[in-house]
DNA sequence: TTATTTTTTTAGGTTTGTCTAAAAATATTT
DNA sequence: AAATATTTTTAGACAAACCTAAAAAAATAA
């Protein structure tokens, strides 16, 4: 396992993260997750494919190699670990952590991040709900739970949805969730037992207990 | 407090390290601590003046302003939290703590080190025996112990020798021992209280007891 | 004190990662 | 299908941090 620049290191991330399994990933969408311009995604784009991380062809997007894949969750292995030590030992609190742990991730040392796992007593999720990559880059297939039971602001996707009417359809179509949509749980009301969640930029909106507990999601993206 | 580049930090505290007190440094001296080029340092020093970071006319060396000092001790006051957390949490030796800090060192959140010191329990020497600076950058001035009571493998500075004989002098002499002189104890032999003890990258040497009582040490450099 | 050696600085070049502006390829409209 | 718009790439520049080689200053030796 070679040694990635801080930038690289990024660029790497941030396909991951648009890449859900094996979509092909754009220009403009990594420009934009990284506040960066096309032009510079093109040439960092290049250089990951010298380096054998990802799959492009000019014009046609670009997708990580399974190398890219390993080293990406060797990077959200190490992202994850310290968003955990900083939430539980240092006390920060859970919206805090992220920014500290993008510059922490990037301290590349293997035994570092192993003896902090250990440290840590080797947890499974990070103080969002997402899963932490053991040391192989495996991630352990988060269990389904109901969306009912998804705590508040943690990332989840849609994985299953148990009733199959063609009315849950309709509704569900109609409020833009499929398998596979990631959401989060931003409030719940305990008089009815409905929910606010969000899908990623969009505004929160308001589902039904009924809806709610059909749904299920896994942890994670 | 401004924000520095890991490379403009590692400069800075090279400069530190070898200026004792108010000493000037030369662009040899830095380049050869760094392992880099004269030309580069020179480069940088004219960078590092305009920030006011330190005090410098051509071909007449250097020395960090206050404000050089004050970042340069933000610095080793991460540098040593974090060796010390290698050291007492992650159970990483003592000899392998300094090269993963020199990396963590460079991750500049106020708040991460402050809880961080918090976390630790406000340690004062790190594992080396080194001071650790607080939060506006002061260093607790360590107590005088006699060599013999030096710990192993903690770097001191010599500060005082009791006994103003001229054979004891002589003796200092011929090993190379002054005032300033930094060394740290390697080993220590029951039978006769002689201690070996070593001086920076120097082959180590043998002292005996009458010799260690009457010198005196500070922890740190 | 002049000559020689060493140290330091300058001048100009390289790499990494960024940028803008223009050209090329692809997508969308009409 | 041709015209237009959007996306992506290329070309050329720039800043940071480094380098080598040559020039200038300072230190040392003759």
């Amino acid at each position: 396992m070679l040694n990635y620049s801080t930038s690289e290191e990024n660029y790497i991330k941030a396909i991951f993260h648009l890449q859900q399994d094996d979509g092909t990933v754009t220009t403009n969408e990594v420009a934009h997750e990284l506040s960066t311009r096309p032009a510079s995604v093109t040439d960092m784009m290049k250089k990951l494919k010298t380096k054998k991380l990802l799959h492009y062809q000019p014009y046609q997007g670009f997708r990580l190699s399974q190398e890219g894949k390993k080293v990406a969750l060797l990077i959200i292995r190490r992202h994850r670990l310290w968003e955990f030590f900083l939430a539980e030992k240092l006390k920060f609190s859970w919206d805090e952590v992220h920014e500290v742990a993008e510059h922490l991730e990037h301290v590349s040392s293997k035994k570092l991040i192993d003896k902090l796992d250990e440290f840590l007593g080797f947890p499974r999720v990070d103080p969002h709900g997402d899963p932490i990559p053991d040391e192989n880059g495996r991630v352990e297939t988060s269990p389904q739970v109901s969306l009912l039971d998804l705590p508040l602001n943690k990332v989840a996707t849609v994985c299953h949805v148990s009733d199959q009417s063609s009315q849950i359809l309709e509704l569900l179509n109609h409020k833009n969730i499929g398998i596979g949509t990631r959401l989060e749980a931003k409030k719940k009301f305990d008089f009815d037992n409905s929910m606010e969640i969000k899908i990623r930029q969009q505004l929160p909106f308001t589902i039904s207990e009924q809806l709610a507990k059909n749904i299920f999601v896994k942890y994670g993206a």
